[in-house]
DNA sequence: CCAAATCACCAAAGCGCTTTGACTGATCAT
DNA sequence: ATGATCAGTCAAAGCGCTTTGGTGATTTGG
């Protein structure tokens, strides 16, 4: 069933039954009951291409995801961080497409959708310092938005962030109260700037105290389990092992944890552990009280407000771009304590 | 840049450049080659939702995702299949676009897909056994795939899947072969189609060698790391408490392991563990040893082949439903071993 | 040498929708 | 009574592409 077919089942012209369906006003109230009715009725809904061909809006959203293994360690964040946007586009009437994209290809990737035509606009994952596509971005003129910063672009744009580095220097001011001084930062790998605003947070604190920065406690790399593992593992070797370890993902914690407990450790006593946490829907950070102290800040969140905030980007063409700060919580779990006494 | 200007610009009909560009022999080579470098030039891709009107065909395919907590379980999983199905996609030059929808508005969001046009086909995820949107689809008549199978559904349809039952059947022989007797089974939640084959995989194996089946040792959940870990701790309370654990996730796994290490016990001396390995790009089971003794199937790999069926099926239409079963692979990692001898 | 076939191209219709501009009666102010 | 206003409706153009059904020009075959 299509518009033509519904007007002439109707009885009235493709005009008025599609303006009754869009809710103009120059249509009499009895009329767009009939035709709502019909519609209803015959499960009428606008074909989107057509619609699409004649608004010049596609009613999408692009996501254009790195295929590369360097950024591998954006997929447990994924699918979350989707979830999120999808019920902010869902309400919004908007579709989602994805185009993974191998790296290289990723400049020609966004040169399509623009001239395809079939987004309204783009969201950006997992910005780099100083990423080429939001430059890119700026220059074709398709409204985008960066889940993240890119710390070295300075014209501006629309994003959303959590507050990362305030978040790890809290976080190891926290550990600094506690009395612990040899910190450990298992952290992203550090091309990625919100791992690169972590290590500044860290940083920031250590300085503050005038504790001295060693070179040999700072590490970064893809977030994965066996990454926190090794890293335990290694550092634990050293003359003057760390007494707290500063995670970047929880994934790394539980390689961290299972390395503090392989050696006879325990976690919260011995030594020390606070890791961000995405709160991600199937890794929960334990059940009541947390396992890991934590500072928490909700992907799924982030998802469902960037995407808001690129949808009212779009729909009020020539306004300003967005933009939105996140502070994370840090909740206290089981995984701190006091810093032990060396004798 | 359209195809009219395009036209313009090169003295020719829109027809003609239109054939030039799509390859139709009515064109001489030279104008072709005309056409195509004037259009490499300018950048010229046609316009998606001018094209999908006019052919009929959207070029792209639909995963339409629940929402509800009951499928949160697939998120973890999700990331990878996608990128699979994304890579698949690419190639033949389809777009993914996702929908994300509460469970009740689960049919209507199909019917609205197939209603609005703006997919040509769709890919179903985790199916139940009798899994009403499988009917549903097949009464609309639009084209799709299923990422598993429903067991209760006679009437043919395209999946592909992972022989669940097999794989956990010789799971199960294996720990057998080892001695173990007490074997705790911690599987998905048992609605979920894959689940239920698993349990049955687990107890042909068991009956086949006359083990009686203790229900005190059957476990069905969403599979987070929580619930591997409470569900050792309880089983081990048991007076007589299983030798080895069959898991149905890496995730689960994790918690399984660290229940385990909590006890002071070792896991492969005196605890066995096998668990279903997804291959999850940023979870693999350790480096060059695994980890764990594991039933390993990539989803990735799924999903790359499952969108290339789900695309053969669309593309050669009136087609019969296509199926693949995919078989396991059992790897022995560090986590199995004969079954202490108690005394 | 002429009809038939082939080649290279084009004008125009159509996909299903929105939107512009025009057209009716009816209502209003003068 | 008369021109202006307005509410309700419609025909037709247009969005950017594909595809049908041509048309002349050239080649081919008898």
């Amino acid at each position: 069933m299509n518009l033509k077919q519904l007007a002439a089942h109707l009885g009235l012209s493709q005009t008025t039954v599609s303006r009754a369906l869009n809710g103009y006003p120059e249509v009499s109230e009895e009329t767009r009951k009939r035709v709502q009715q019909a519609a209803d009725q015959h499960n009428y809904r606008p074909n989107t291409r057509a619609k699409a061909l004649a608004t010049g809006r596609a009613m999408a959203i692009g996501h254009v995801i790195p295929l590369s293994s360097r950024h591998e360690m954006m997929n447990p964040i994924f699918g979350d961080f989707i979830s999120g946007a999808g019920e902010s586009y869902s309400n919004a009437g908007y579709d989602m497409v994805l185009s993974l994209v191998a790296d290289k290809e990723q400049s020609s990737a966004y040169h399509e959708m623009v001239a395809k035509r079939n987004v309204d606009g783009i969201v950006l994952h997992a910005p780099e310092m100083r990423d080429p596509r939001i430059t890119l971005l700026q220059k074709i003129g398709l409204p985008f938005a960066v889940h993240g910063r890119a710390t070295e672009i300075t014209t501006p744009y629309s994003w959303l962030d959590v507050n990362n580095r305030s978040a790890f220097q809290r976080a190891t001011d926290f550990l600094l109260d506690l009395g612990h001084r040899r910190i450990c930062l298992v952290n992203g790998q550090e091309n990625m700037d919100f791992a690169f605003r972590r290590r500044r947070g860290y940083e920031a604190a250590l300085t503050a105290r005038g504790v001295e920065i060693d070179p040999q406690l700072l590490f970064a790399d893809e977030m994965t389990e066996v990454y926190g593992y090794e890293t335990v593992r290694r550092t634990q070797r050293l003359d003057d092992p760390p007494t707290a370890y500063l995670v970047s993902s929880i994934i790394a914690a539980f390689g961290v944890r299972r390395a503090i407990e392989e050696s006879e450790l325990v976690m919260g006593r011995d030594i020390s552990v606070i890791t961000h946490d995405d709160d991600l829907s199937y890794l929960r950070n334990g059940a009541d009280v947390p396992v890991f102290t934590a500072t928490r800040s909700s992907v799924r969140e982030a998802g469902r407000k960037l995407a808001q905030l690129l949808i009212t980007q779009i729909e009020t063409p020539g306004s300003p771009p967005l933009t939105e700060l996140l502070e994370a919580e840090l909740t206290v779990g089981r995984s701190t304590g006091p810093a032990p006494n060396r004798t």
